[in-house]
DNA sequence: ATTTTGTTTAACAATTTTGTCAAACACAGA
DNA sequence: TCTGTGTTTGACAAAATTGTTAAACAAAAT
């Protein structure tokens, strides 16, 4: 991150991910991003050499902020319902700005091999915290509060109920026939029927 | 479907399906699929006219076998329990199939305006099914045995359990440091993990 | 006022991708 | 064998997308 981030710059990056992340257009070309921007195609070339290159920057971008967003989640002296509540909160206020980011993570994964970039710097204290949780999961099932299973798919299915309805959205309003109202309405729901998915009670 | 449909033809629809669906390639161009299928590109344009409407029978085509998959699901005299698991088993053999298909569906309803051509024939009779099943939830929830919640959210917390893990593979992989054979074993336990998390008991 | 620096633009070139067409091919039926 | 039909191929054209360059521009520094 360079202290002097041109104003363009920054436009075209922003519109690229707001494409790419909020609209879900995983194959717009530089023309349209530069559209979208309101600036001329050519400044994408000036500010990021290429193409790909623009598009790795967002990638990388877009899971940094992420996982930014993901610090403040595993913090402080919560009960466990607590903190899964607000790592729902966390995580579906990110999703809700980003609906399509981890779509497009797994599409670039295919596609290129961007697997490479993603996940650079996973730094070990991401990992740790990462374990702890994991092992607070299994503490929890001991005392019985929530189902027993393996904490990784206690985990995956939390992750899952939270981003699925999001990147899947114009798919599972069509399939059930509701408009943004309803599926809005939906979505606002959706915190506490995944908590009383994951708790016993 | 006509009866005369060329191997040729018909090699070429399943090897698209096979890069969309199967290895997650959105953007493949048609001398991809023309190459994974083993036959020249022209062939492409000959039997399909355009790359557009090859794209569009593809996609068609992989909801109506979803469809068909799911047409097997809610039928019998089942208990409730069972009916999941069942369906689960169904949605999710599918989805090992066609890890991609929906992520794929998403996409083109954002790119283009494929959503008009998707979902067509949705039968009146798929829409009772679909309302007894949301109705059979309920009636549960009054039981006792799940969960209380909208029995829409029941269903997209099933469904979303069932279909995020596949489609977001490498990502999930990559955030988990897990290689092929520790996902795999996740894969092979998610149903009980899913049931686990839906049953009260 | 004039250089300098960084930014923006338009015109152009290169590349990639798609679509068309005529000729070659294979093969069944007359 | 010859003819007709459908299939396959390669060469070419067209379109779309990306990348480059030189010139225009703006605003600050000298």
């Amino acid at each position: 991150m360079s202290i002097k981030d041109s104003v363009t710059e920054n436009l075209i990056k922003e519109t690229a991910k707001k494409v790419f992340f909020v609209e879900g257009r995983f194959n717009a070309t530089t023309q349209e991003i530069a559209d979208a921007a309101g600036v001329n195609r050519t400044l994408v070339n000036y500010y990021f050499r290429s193409r790909d290159l623009l598009f790795e920057k967002v990638l990388v971008e877009g899971q940094q902020e992420f996982r930014a967003s993901l610090e403040e989640t595993i913090n402080p002296a919560f009960t466990f319902k607590e903190k899964i509540g607000h790592f729902i909160d966390v995580w579906m206020a990110h999703s809700l700005k980003y609906p399509y980011l981890d779509a497009y993570l797994a599409s670039q994964a295919n596609s290129g091999n961007y697997l490479d970039k993603m996940h650079k710097s996973k730094s070990q204290e991401e990992e740790k915290k990462k374990a702890a949780f994991l092992k607070e999961i299994k503490l929890e099932m001991e005392k019985g509060t929530i189902p027993e299973m393996d904490p990784m798919q206690y985990m995956i299915n939390l992750i899952s109920m939270i981003s699925y309805p999001l990147s899947m959205r114009p798919v599972l309003e069509k399939a059930f026939n509701l408009n943004k109202k309803n599926y809005a309405a939906i979505l606002d729901g959706r915190k506490n029927a995944i908590l009383k998915s994951l708790f016993k009670d």
